[in-house]
DNA sequence: TTGTGTTTTATTGCCTCC
DNA sequence: GGAGGCAATAAAACACAA
């Protein structure tokens, strides 16, 4: 009667407290095949582990054993690795942030100076229409077949162009402000929301 | 030499699958 | 219910600074 998988686990248990109570390293030998193995399966077959065991002068146990233990610290490798790209990731992420907090710096003083340049074009040109009207109002005493009605809104014409610049100036102003509110970047604590496990990271 | 931290081998207990 | 996997942990072996 062929002994049963359990059997064999047992006697494996047994054989090897028995042959020698000290816990020993693999030898180079050993670690090599095993490291072989792992990367062509990394969870073989009981047949093939029973194989390499006894290739190996091991215990059929010993070489399972081996096998979960290299999973494990394979997965914490890669866990690890996988940290630290996400770390970089956020480092740039970072960086890029601080960059458009700075353009969008500089584009707020840009449109403030913008602004008062405005106001003190309108004024002048308030100015200019008050004497332009007193002087047309004693035009029109004179010779009133010649005198054209000022619109108030003519000179609005010339400043439709950059005053709509600076009104979208404004709105990504406005919109830069909010994407800051939703992301904060002082606080890191996004990374931990993260439920990314793919070692495929794209940069 | 020794104390301490790290790595490796082994155990235990729980879970899933067939 | 047995087989095998995984996470957590123990314990031995090893590395290394002081």
């Amino acid at each position: 009667m062929a002994p049963t998988n359990s059997d064999i686990w047992t006697q494996s248990i047994m054989s090897s407290k028995c042959n020698d109570n000290m816990r020993r390293r693999f030898n180079d030998e050993q670690i090599k095949s095993l490291e072989n193995m792992f990367e062509t399966e990394s969870r073989p077959e009981l047949r093939t582990k029973q194989q390499l065991a006894k290739r190996l002068g091991l215990q059929p146990r010993q070489v399972a054993i081996w096998f979960q233990n290299k999973r494990a610290r394979s997965k914490s490798k890669q866990l690890e690795l996988e940290y630290r790209m996400l770390q970089i990731s956020y480092d740039n992420l970072g960086s890029k942030y601080e960059l458009l907090k700075k353009e969008h710096e500089s584009l707020l003083i840009q449109l403030q100076r913008l602004r008062k340049l405005m106001e003190k074009d309108e004024n002048e040109e308030i100015e200019k229409d008050v004497i332009k009207s007193e002087t047309e109002v004693k035009q029109d005493d004179f010779a009133p077949e010649f005198g054209l009605p000022l619109c108030e809104d003519s000179r609005g014409i010339d400043y439709l162009g950059p005053e709509s610049d600076i009104l979208d100036m404004a709105q990504i102003a406005d919109g830069l402000s909010e994407i800051e509110n939703e992301y904060n970047f002082e606080s890191r604590t996004f990374l931990h929301d993260t439920g990314c496990t793919s070692p495929l990271w794209e940069f």
